[in-house]
DNA sequence: CTGACTCAATTGTTCAACACTTGACAACTT
DNA sequence: AAGTTGTCAAGTGTTGAACAATTGAGTCAG
């Protein structure tokens, strides 16, 4: 339905294209970036006031975000003693390796050769997470890798349990910074997720979710073996977050300039 | 841990009970009894300053409410056009049946014989449903059936899972109470809760998942017959919601009395 | 060393104001 | 009459300031 008009633009790209989104949404945005990009560790501290001054934003409005990433599970709040980034504990690390097994192995079964769509963003990823490796781009390389993962969910064509996974995977990225660039093997992992995708087209989906569940169980063992080594340091607990007022939010008067904010 | 002190408490006591959950909790708790309860039913628009005058919180606290339930996927927020009830369709019907489905059957499957606590809880629930049932509390009835299947997620052992798994029901008693009273055959489902029961006591568990998966898909088949029999009603669309000022929030005045209106 | 007290820092909550959108309605044009 | 353009009220988004409540640390007498 998407109608042309005379100077060009059409009526679908008049909604989609203009900034329609909340400025606590944006903050929200941009500190879920900073978490899971490993800016900010888990532990810090983050005092409500510095974070919004050095964001520019109001106090009520960072308490939204606050209030957005805590819900979210990013975020750990404690009344009147602050919010500090979520810690994954060796439990945390389980349960979710055991929720992936649950669902991602369902979904290599249910995986039918119709869905041509998913093939190809399967492929992209695999080439990417091989591109981002060759560029020693780990933070990069990690994305590619769960986003491969998040794309075999798509398989069960549930949206709902796709965010679920994807919140899910959240969590696990922010462990992962955790194990920061202690990668013994970085690119091990791309042979065994283009295995995958091979098996995949190929329709041989047992043998596929056989591999799935070993590569599930090397990468838990391995991201255990990491959090026991580097266990709980109670000194360095308690970070407080250093802020900059270098990276600002627009304000309204200066314009309606970058629409990439938003998350995920 | 729980020390005893002179003047009978415990410190656990002293933790747990003292009512430590902030204002914008407590109205979240509120307001998603109402929608949950069916008071307050899908469509309806929820203007924030008479909901916050309503309850004695400002404007910001409200805010903050509608926050969460909108994160929860109970309200939907139009920016700029206020919010409204969340309106299950009946292709989200279908996603949350997939997903029972995909979660309990399993979950059935590795209940262990050794979760006696589990089982006890179980039994309460058939119970508890069968005496609503008697009573004719068709909303305690609809409760107690809910509960028994959270508890069957509850053989995973994942909390994560089960939060989800939560907020998953939660979204489909929305829909029931769209059903509303127009059970055709209200107690028919206690002898398959207590069949359910019987054979996983019994250790028979894939056929209690043989029945289980029955049950699901029959549950499916009459939500989906009563929703498609009542289709959206354009006319009655954004109804407003009435307010009364009689129930309001304590004071921090008034004291710290009711304790239990944290939802979940 | 313990316990009571003080005090600064931070969070929770409220309030009032302004900016911005939206939907509806009236006025206007053709 | 139909469509377009102002206008306006209602409601939401955001801000800034204020006060209440809680916490953690420091102080000081016993």
């Amino acid at each position: 339905m998407t109608r042309n008009f005379p100077w060009g633009f059409t009526r679908r790209m008049e909604r989609s294209q203009i900034h329609r989104v909340s400025v606590a949404d944006q903050v929200a945005g941009i500190l879920r970036q900073r978490i899971l990009e490993g800016e900010l560790r888990p532990g810090t501290s983050l005092p409500e006031i510095p974070l919004a001054t050095s964001l520019g934003v109001s106090r009520n409005t960072m308490r939204e975000a606050v209030r957005i990433l805590s819900i979210e599970g990013l975020l750990r709040r404690n009344i009147h003693r602050g919010v500090t980034v979520a810690q994954l504990s060796l439990k945390d690390v389980q349960e979710i390796y055991h929720l992936r097994r649950m669902l991602e192995i369902p979904a290599v079964l249910a995986g039918k050769p119709g869905r041509t769509d998913v093939f190809q963003e399967l492929r992209a990823a695999v080439d990417a997470y091989e591109e981002a490796i060759r560029s020693r781009d780990w933070a990069k390389a990690v994305s590619c890798d769960l986003q491969f993962h998040t794309l075999l969910i798509r398989f069960h064509g549930n949206r709902r349990l796709e965010s679920f996974y994807q919140k899910v995977i959240g969590e696990l990225r922010m462990g992962m910074v955790l194990v920061d660039r202690s990668h013994d093997n970085p690119g091990g992992l791309v042979p065994v997720h283009r295995k995958l995708y091979q098996l995949l087209v190929a329709g041989k989906r047992k043998q596929c979710a056989a591999i799935l569940a070993q590569h599930l169980e090397d990468s838990e063992a391995r991201l255990g073996r990491v959090m026991a080594g580097q266990g709980p340091k109670p000194g360095a607990r308690a970070t407080r977050a250093k802020y900059s007022r270098a990276a600002k939010l627009p304000t309204r008067a200066d314009g309606r300039g970058n629409s990439a904010v938003a998350g995920r």
